[in-house]
DNA sequence: TGCGTTGGTTATAACTTCTAACTGTTGTGA
DNA sequence: TCACAACAGTTAGAAGTTATAACCAACGCA
């Protein structure tokens, strides 16, 4: 959604169709949800016909493949952001629910249902691990000694399986963590608290408050 | 699924052929996810054309949501059946954890991405009740004073909202349970831990043992 | 046994994604 | 400057989908 910067007008032009086309999906998707996207509309919405889209997106797939790379890409951001900004966990789970509230269409499509026969791409899982390094950064625990160099490598750059078959603190507390602003977070954008009548954010902050 | 016991012939059938919709919808749903469920594959699979299951149901909304209701009868009888064998807290977490795992895609259904429209009949919210109330039982701290059946009222009878405005230890266990459950599913059934390469049924266990 | 209720049929409308073939326009290299 | 190749967008059409309308036949009850 971002690329301004560009080289020759053919490309420009296609980088701003592109853009124009994600970003009346996204709106599409905010009103009544992905399955409801449709190519047709979307081209109609810009005054072309439906067959033209195909010129930039191979199909309704890889369009919403690149939308759940923008969506993980701005999470990422925003994650990355509030922890370069110095954030607790407390803190740091307000800001992923206030990202989660402000389109949740755009969180459940990274972590609503999935459809079964897909996977994600390497560059996709990329910008997940981005976000899970973060994660093990702030649940570092203040009082535990910080982590050395070789426990960092250990933690991010082997992958995660050689790190949770050398159990650490900080990584159970990075999965509880995680655990429970998605259960938090799911339960409350599918609706599941709204009878209740309670604030959600108070139960959030509760819960990774005491880890 | 289950009504066998019927009156008249025509009602029989009427519910014999409803109930292998369901059971065929429900392997198109478990093979390709929800998205995929096609009135019309359905009924040349029965060996008749698509627009006599309209005879059955109104379409495929209605086809949708009696799927919903059954599996969130599933999901209380399971969880129901449970506590009256008497389990803990970890024993029942695990029990819904298998229910989720015995067919991902009827988790989904109830627990994953909703329709931005989509209100459920008052018949299923009441069975969604009815696992609160089981989940209000079981999270009854051992060591709390037994309720008394004043506490009991307030907290199923009158609804959440009322027992929430008077906040107890139990309600806070029962939320918590339910949304690290959640939480812990969510993230496996999605496949978001498949990477990590760890026993999510272990991390369910300590995320509900300490409560 | 007659007849109404009900099951299942075809036909059709209005959608969808997606491919193929054709037509302009645009940018660029000679 | 001009020609040509690359590319955007078009129409046409195939193969699907949900859903409605109209029609026919069979079943079961009075």
């Amino acid at each position: 959604m971002t690329t301004e910067s560009t080289r020759k007008p053919r490309e420009r032009y296609r980088a701003q169709v592109r853009d124009e086309v994600k970003q009346r999906a996204w709106e599409q998707i905010a009103a009544n949800g992905v399955t409801a996207l449709s190519l047709n509309a979307i081209a109609k919405e810009m005054g072309m016909t439906g067959p033209a889209l195909y010129r930039y997106f191979a199909g309704r797939d890889e369009l919403i493949t690149a939308l759940i790379r923008d969506a993980y890409r701005s999470l990422a951001d925003t994650v990355r952001a509030a922890h370069e900004a110095g954030t607790t966990v407390v803190a740091l789970a307000a800001v992923i629910r206030e990202w989660a509230l402000s389109d949740p269409q755009r969180y459940l499509l990274i972590y609503g249902t999935p459809v079964p026969g897909y996977h994600a791409p390497d560059d996709i899982t990329a910008i997940s691990d981005e976000i899970l390094a973060v994660l093990l950064e702030v649940c570092r625990s203040p009082h535990d000694a910080p982590q050395s160099p070789f426990d960092v490598f250990l933690g991010m750059d082997r992958g995660w399986a050689s790190t949770v078959a050398a159990p650490s603190p900080t990584v159970h507390r990075a999965l509880s963590f995680w655990t429970r602003v998605q259960g938090v977070l799911s339960l409350e954008l599918a609706g599941h608290f709204t009878p209740m009548g309670f604030d959600p954010g108070l139960l959030l902050a509760e819960e990774v408050a005491d880890l």
